[in-house]
RNA sequence: GCACCGGUGGCGAAGUGGCUAACGCGCUGGUCUGCAAAACCAGUAUUCGCGGGUUCAAUUCCCGCCCGGUGCUCCA
């Protein structure tokens, strides 16, 4: 496949270089709060990358990191009066189930910063030999910049300036440089530390990830991956600081996913635009529905959030399900003669072409946008075909398949939006937060399977002695509560909106 | 300020130097239905931010302007 490299400004081959599975870093969440849709667009994008990846047959070796020590969890941790711990523990848990309620695959590797801090000390002394790590007098080490004359490679940025002692107000306890950058930070008084014989602190967020993705993936790997953010300074620093250690070349390909705008302006608290993922499950928003909107822009576009967007993506994904299940469950008529003639072939054809151009889409730097344009081209045949009588027991697997391949990157047709809903529900529950749940989720949540069962039937009953307003009723009563009632040749079909 | 990215129908968006400018949602009308829903059919941008230029031909390439976003500081 083709994707973008930030490093090289060119849409390239990635491959593994190593013939058998992709070694790939992706920058992971620092466990301080839970996490926003604009996290998760970047996670779903490295999650349609490996899905797709997987599906051609390449095996992919993914790490992630869990950033569980940084300023903020040592501010807040203390705040708290909690061990560092016992605070991300829960943030971390948090973030697992959010993946999972968007249908992420997990890495291969979660790589804990707190159960690193070894691999960090030693990559910081390999660089402290070379005089390329320099310790100041308070007991911090920096990196020297002026030491990696490629800074800048990755953000394109020119540092050609920098040397040591550049800088205007240079003092003795300071560092040399101003663009230096810690690679381990004293502890203040009473601050969360480690003892190690680099002296007491903690690891910077730079030398964590370096240290980490080498110690699982090798000093020179396939691909790094992360938010747009992260280019300058984060992942400029990781190359100084592995390049400069090993003078092998660190990540060959960069993977940089785009922002994404709310309501055209950029997320924010003060904007009023935050949403975390939970903020949206509360208000009714469907799983599938965030991950279909957050998936369907490709990645090196922005991508402006909407509220609109996310119900007409609801609609787009019920469509996508009902498809599948007519496919599935409708009886269709056996062929007449031996072997596909006609329009029948024409259907097989249609749902082959439909995977070609699925997969040529995705292959060109991960072309979201047109790779579901072909299944949904497919499903708009197969249906016509289908209400023409045209459809037969002999096109299922041709179908079924391009729904299937499609399924395995998108992963929005099996349906678990509502055990989600519910999950998130009791947390908010357990957390005091049921206040922000709308009045529509809380009434689905004491409306049981068998209770809608039941109305379902009384409203045949009072269909069949032509009671039409009695049925309307109760057809009207669940649509207020979110159930959503088709009535078919097959009996009621029903869904929660 | 410097650097980079983008501006395509009501909304989200794909795409291309020249074929009817994808796809999803919405809206209008129709088929079906007790009525709906689902599904299908038809319609829904003479036009791709604005102004110039290159070209036989530009939404697509170049220049300028306007608007939005991002980086230069913690940030997915």
């Amino acid at each position: 496949m083709r994707l973008y490299n930030t490093l090289t400004a060119r849409v390239e081959e990635l491959a593994p270089s190593d013939g058998r599975a992709l070694r790939m870093y992706a920058c992971g969440p620092t466990v301080y709060d839970y996490g926003h849709i604009g996290n998760f667009r970047t996670f779903l994008q490295v999650d349609v990358l490996r899905r797709f990846l997987r599906l051609r047959g390449t095996e992919v070796r993914h790490v992630m990191n869990v950033t569980d020590v940084d300023d903020k969890i040592i501010r807040n941790a203390a705040q708290a009066g909690l061990p560092i711990g016992d605070y991300t523990r829960k943030f971390e848990e948090a973030f697992f189930q959010d993946l999972d309620a968007l249908q992420v695959e997990h890495p291969e590797i979660v790589a804990r910063a707190t159960a690193n801090i070894p691999a960090m000390v030693s990559l910081i002394h390999r660089l402290a030999e070379q005089d390329i790590a320099y310790r100041t007098d308070d007991g911090s080490w920096y990196f020297r910049i002026a030491r990696f004359p490629e800074y800048g490679k990755l953000s394109k940025k020119d540092f050609t300036g920098i040397t040591d002692g550049a800088r205007v107000d240079v003092d003795e306890y300071e560092k040399d440089s101003a663009r230096d950058f810690a690679l381990w930070k004293a502890p203040r008084p009473g601050e969360h530390h480690w003892v190690t014989d680099l002296g007491p602190g903690r690891p910077g967020w730079h030398i964590e990830c370096s240290a980490m993705a080498m110690e699982f993936l090798g000093d020179s790997f396939d691909l790094h991956a992360g938010g747009e953010d992260l280019m300058f300074p984060h992942h400029e620093n990781e190359i100084a600081q592995s390049e400069s250690a090993t003078h092998r070349p660190f990540a060959r390909h960069w993977f940089h996913v785009r922002f994404l705008l709310v309501e055209n302006r950029k997320m924010s608290k003060s904007e009023g635009n935050f949403f975390t993922l939970r903020d949206l499950l509360l208000r009714g928003y469907k799983p599938s529905a965030i991950r279909m909107l957050l998936i369907s822009v490709p990645y090196r576009q922005q991508l402006n959030f909407t509220f609109e967007g996310l119900a007409a993506e609801t609609v787009a994904v019920e469509r996508l399900r009902t498809f599948r299940e007519r496919i599935e469950t409708t009886k269709w008529p056996q062929s007449s003669s031996h072997g596909m003639i006609g329009i029948e072939s024409e259907i097989d054809e249609a749902a082959r072409t439909a995977v070609e151009k699925f997969h040529a889409a995705l292959a060109n730097d991960l072309n979201t946008a047109e790779a579901r344009a072909a299944i949904f081209d497919m499903v708009r045949f197969v249906n016509a075909q289908a209400d023409a009588g045209k459809f037969f027991e002999a096109n299922k697997p041709a179908v079924l398949d391009a729904l299937c391949q499609f399924d395995r990157v998108f992963a929005v047709l099996d349906d678990h939006d509502a055990e989600w809903t519910r999950f998130t529900l009791d947390w908010a529950e357990r957390e005091g937060r049921l206040d922000q749940a709308t009045p529509e989720v809380l009434a689905t949540r004491d409306l049981s399977d068998e209770q809608i069962e039941a109305l379902i039937d009384d409203r045949k009953k009072a269909k069949l002695r032509r009671d039409f307003a009695r049925a309307d009723a109760i057809r009207n009563d669940l649509a207020v509560k979110g159930i959503l009632l088709e009535d078919s040749k097959d009996g009621v079909r029903w869904k929660r909106r």
